[in-house]
DNA sequence: CTATGTTTCGTGTACGTACACAAAAATAGT
DNA sequence: ACTATTTTTGTGTACGTACACGAAACATAG
């Protein structure tokens, strides 16, 4: 019993053996070049699909001196969160494997905390011929401005990690919010006992980045409306994200009613993280967002019971790949690609791979 | 802020150009030929290093018409487990992706359930030349006995699925079984009340598979006696996989003392989850291993809480492109290669990828 | 100093495809 | 029938590397 798969290693020159014709002649069909005749364009054809012909790519890019230029818009990682470097290691990843395709993969990094830098980078970007662009759509009016002109000029485009539906993009690449927020809920439904108190927190600065946040909140709800449970869920929003504001306000929020397990809608969890394990509160149960080093400090130190996360550095190699077979292979592309949601508990964090 | 990364497109002519030396000469020091003058190499080497010269891997492989012949030893997907496509697609995904760089991949099965069509396979492999072997050593003494002929002839293997560590292996690649049994009994810790009984239920009849199971038995119990708790742990042991044996027996233990929670520990879980629909006792919480399709369906039916997945598909991937990266690029690779520990639910199985 | 061997190096061709250009064939115009 | 023009086809060179072969440089012995 075995499985062979004989790949017939024939060229061109064999093809134009058989059809009695030069090499060029055949590469003309292939490439659909004008200028054969019809009658022999068809016998071409046929001894190409009765060979099962399959050009060798390797020839094909060394004789081909086109290149392919990508341009890449995303948040630099900041300090307050790296979570960026994980989708920029993959871009860098797929940049480095088909560098030796012609590809070249030109990143621009903007504030996440200042939309003008993400106009100003977007301008440079239209000023160079780019024939395909992957970003990160962080703000709704300034990218939608940006994607139009790329529509005009024909220049198809990749989001990652956030999506905006009515943009016209090739693909997007990132989260199921609505259903990570869902599954969320359903961890925390076997975390949880009768009459208990849940606490939803959202962490963010940016008021475009917040409904990312709202929508994970929203499968979180939707859980709990489709499977009705007895117990208590309240919810606080912080606008500052630094520990000194987020420990005054979760202080202020805890102090009010009890709490039995919080939920934070995004990477931000070692913060609070780290308020539980001061507060002595380590107790409480504690789910979250991304796994960043400093999540994983306090996932080792049973601070916080699950991380969920969605591959953000297969985020960034898939977005270059899909513009790459798009621009190439003239491949069709799925419009959404879910990233799977993985969960992360102290047992597999060290199996884990973004 | 630009993240430019101009790698010099530069090859051999401009290395010999530099080095006022003919290509020849650089393409005998860049494959570290002999006959080259002590002082020559030492110029060209550091020319070679201040560009950073990287070989054009195209170019490369069209030039040279080396092969590389790679086998397969795994065993045939069965009516009863349809587990090994999965493997299977992922090598030949593998397959596929170098298949231009010259590499030939043939696969050989046998029958999971006869040790002798192991060993017959495992000849015709050492008959023909392959310069590299993936295999899952499922027959320990069988395998050790084919391993100990690839080392004398100097054929590098690499295990997948399953490791035997005595038997050199250039790498495993496969779940880390300790510690997905510990995993488990952890989730379980969450969905367990005080004073409950869990059934541990171990499916097999092969018993050189069984102490795959025993091994994540061992990781279960490991984790409890880690953290101590008020909870009964009983367990099976059924040998007869098809469906009427493994009710009775389930019937049987489940009649004895009542069992709120069920691990099975292979993927034969749909079978157990079968016998509680069935029964109507989909109540008790169950926890299998794997990704299959029928194991999904009783997911969402909510009769399997969690499935435990160790990306079958990527093994085989992997196994394939370890092989690869040794033998091409001497590159070295790591002895053991422990994929993710996955979990399942039926909020996450849709977006799940093997 | 020649003859011979040995080491070191340069040149040419090949891989399979792309593309520019030239050659040949077919067609049109007078 | 003979150009002029267009269509169709063939040939040559290039891409960057591998490798065989032979030339040049150097060393050794007589």
């Amino acid at each position: 019993m075995k499985d062979t798969k004989e790949a017939a290693l024939v060229g061109v020159k064999e093809i134009a053996r058989r059809a009695n014709v030069s090499i060029g002649t055949v590469d003309r069909v292939l490439n659909n070049r004008t200028g054969v005749a019809e009658k022999t364009r068809e016998k071409v054809l046929e001894i190409i699909k009765d060979l099962d012909y399959q050009p060798n790519i390797m020839a094909r890019r060394l004789a081909s001196k086109r290149l392919l230029h990508l341009a890449v818009l995303i948040p630099a990682a900041s300090g307050e969160t790296g979570y960026w470097n994980a989708p920029l290691n993959g871009i860098r990843q797929a940049a480095a494997a088909i560098r030796d395709f012609g590809v070249t993969v030109e990143i621009y990094f903007f504030d996440q905390n200042d939309k003008t830098t993400f106009t100003a980078r977007a301008n440079e970007i239209l000023k160079k011929e780019y024939q395909g662009i992957l970003l990160a759509p962080m703000f709704e009016e300034e990218s939608l401005s940006f994607t139009k002109k790329c529509r005009a000029k024909k220049i198809p485009f990749v989001f990652i990690n956030s999506d905006i539906e009515t943009a016209g993009s090739l693909s997007y690449i990132g989260p199921d919010l609505y259903q990570s927020g869902y599954l969320a809920a359903h961890l925390i439904s076997y975390l949880v006992r009768e009459g208990q108190q849940v606490l939803i927190v959202n962490i963010s600065r940016e008021m475009d980045l917040h409904h990312h946040l709202l929508r994970k909140e929203e499968g979180f709800r939707a859980y709990y409306k489709a499977h009705p449970a007895d117990i208590q869920i309240r919810k606080t929003d912080i606008r500052q994200t630094d520990y000194k504001s987020v420990k005054s306000k979760l202080h202020k929020a805890l102090s009010k009613t009890p709490v039995d397990i919080i939920f934070v809608t995004n990477s931000r969890v070692a913060t609070v993280g780290r308020y539980l394990e001061e507060a002595g509160l380590a107790h409480i149960k504690l789910i979250g967002y991304d796994f960043l080093a400093e999540n994983i400090d306090y996932l080792k130190k049973s601070v916080i019971d699950f991380l969920i996360c969605q591959k953000p550095q297969e985020q960034g190699h898939k977005g270059i790949m899909a513009l790459y077979d798009h621009l190439t292979h003239a491949a069709v592309i799925e419009r959404q690609q879910y990233m799977p949601i993985d969960i992360i508990t102290r047992e597999n964090y060290l199996n884990y791979r973004n």
